[in-house]
DNA sequence: TTGACTCAACATCCTTTGCTACAA
DNA sequence: TTGTAGGTTTCCATGTTGAGTCA
């Protein structure tokens, strides 16, 4: 039998003269539509549809991937030895699959050598305008053609395109027939809701995740499993650390809270508590928090008790002492080049203002962000505090000192964090991050959470 | 082109043990 | 016997981003 193949806002359409339209019903992911007659799979499952057509031995007629690249790519990149051992075993699950590397390891050159052995239409999506700069410009650089870009302003489509998240969503369903290779740089983000659909409308067969932590508190990396493929390849910071990164301490350090704070952080924590106890609400998981948020829009106890779980996460987490131990860290290390990282933007500015230090939050526009960034890249400025900017998207001059003061139970926060700081240093000196905790509060908690 | 604004989406948010129903 | 998940349909607050709009 002949089947023809097209794709069509996001899905694969499916038609035959040979045999009646229902009888497509059984090839995998395709659906019919009664009403117009027609059958269609998610753009996803392109792939799987081809491999089974051909054990059947159908005859294809194909016009879902209607473009190609005009020559084939190379580069003159030498990958590392892991480098290689990734690519090699992306190859080996058929050009699928998630990547799981350290900041700092070279993701991206592996990803170039990946589209250079394909040298097919590439899209590559990134999260952020930083660095959907940064992958263009190493793209043009290495294979010296023009390079395409969805968001930031334009939309313009080349053999290889770099696009954000968010334009990626809103053009998948009309462009995602013109690509054979689809990269996912952080790829952890497609677990998002509105996010996993840019997966599922386009029909690249080869797709290649990169991310520093692929795990996903919520389990949504299941989803980017069966979207992109399973993670086929994984070196962690302990691995590369002293060759490839540098070699780094964590130095854990706790500090009290004053008599003041404790009395208010005792009332605001029992007040949480004591309604969990009453309510018979028990916390085990991120999702029974989310029942409580649920139960708080109607039930003024259950928003008390939320609003005080917040003022005691204020207090420990922007405890006085925090303050005073920073100023003994920055006096140890007037040499080195310090990031100090916070939870909450005010004790940013706080600490900017007292210590005379450059800040960089969600509020600081582009252009004095990249000011603030330079000098500190010229050695003019040597610290810099900030809030959660610079985790993740930007590229941030390397330092040799980070300073942990607030943050959250997040495991990629911290790897994140502490990825700042692992640039191999040219003296070959060891890369120190401190991490400060309020004792005997639920940070304790929190801080053991994220390692 | 720039800047200020709004909006939608995403991420984190977690006590200290005990109950129940159900699946493996 | 042991292990594991748990109410259904939106959301207390804070931080961050990209897209879109308008002057």
């Amino acid at each position: 039998m002949t089947v023809r193949l097209s794709f069509e806002n996001g899905t694969v359409r499916v038609d035959t003269d040979d045999l009646p339209v229902d009888s497509l019903a059984d090839l995998p992911g395709v659906e019919v539509d009664p009403r117009s007659g027609t059958a269609r799979a998610p753009a996803y499952r392109y792939a799987f549809l081809r491999a089974v057509l051909g054990e059947r031995g159908a005859d294809v007629e194909d016009t879902v991937r209607s473009t190609a690249l005009d020559r084939s790519l190379s580069t003159d990149y030498d990958l590392r030895d892991y480098q290689r051992d990734a690519l090699d075993a992306w190859h080996d699950a058929g050009d699928r699959g998630v990547l799981e590397l350290p900041t700092g390891s070279g993701k991206t050159v592996i990803a170039v050598a990946a589209i250079a052995d394909l040298s097919v239409p590439t899209l590559v999506v990134v999260p952020t305008i930083d660095l959907l700069e940064q992958w263009r410009a190493e793209l043009e650089a290495e294979f010296d053609v023009s390079i395409g870009q969805f968001g930031g302003g334009e939309q313009i489509q080349e053999g290889i395109t770099v696009s954000t998240y968010d334009s990626a969503y809103l053009r998948a369903d009309e462009v995602g027939g013109d690509f054979g290779l689809v990269v996912f740089d952080e790829v952890h983000h497609l677990g998002g809701e509105g996010y996993q659909d840019i997966a599922r409308l386009l029909a690249a067969p080869a797709r290649l995740g990169l991310t520093a932590t692929f795990e996903r508190p919520d389990g949504a990396h299941e989803a980017i499993t069966k979207l992109v493929g399973p993670k086929v390849y994984d070196v962690a910071v302990d691995d590369l650390a002293g060759e490839h990164l540098a070699p780094y301490d964590i130095k854990r350090v706790e500090v009290e809270l004053t008599p003041a704070e404790r009395e208010r952080y005792d009332e605001a924590q029992g007040t949480f508590v004591d309604y969990l106890r009453t309510s018979g609400l028990s916390l085990r998981s991120g999702s029974d928090y989310q029942k409580l948020v649920m139960r708080s829009g109607n039930d003024p106890r259950a928003r008390e008790a939320l609003l005080a779980k917040q003022r005691a996460r204020d207090i420990m987490l922007n405890a006085d002492e925090k303050v005073r131990e920073l100023a003994d860290i920055l006096a140890r290390h007037r040499e080195d080049r310090v990031i100090v990282f916070t939870a909450h933007t005010n004790l940013v500015y706080r600490l900017s203002e007292r210590f005379l230090i450059p800040a960089i939050t969600n509020e600081t526009g582009a252009k004095e962000r990249r000011e603030i960034l330079d000098r500190f890249r010229s050695g003019e400025y040597s610290r810099v505090v900030t809030a959660n900017v610079l985790d993740e998207g930007v590229d941030v001059p390397d330092a040799n000192v980070a300073v942990v003061l607030s943050g959250s139970g997040s495991e990629r926060e911290f790897t994140q964090r502490l990825g700042r700081i692992l640039r191999p240093k040219a003296d070959g000196g060891r890369a120190l991050l401190y991490e400060v905790v309020s004792s005997e509060t639920a940070e304790e908690n929190i801080a053991s959470r994220r390692r």
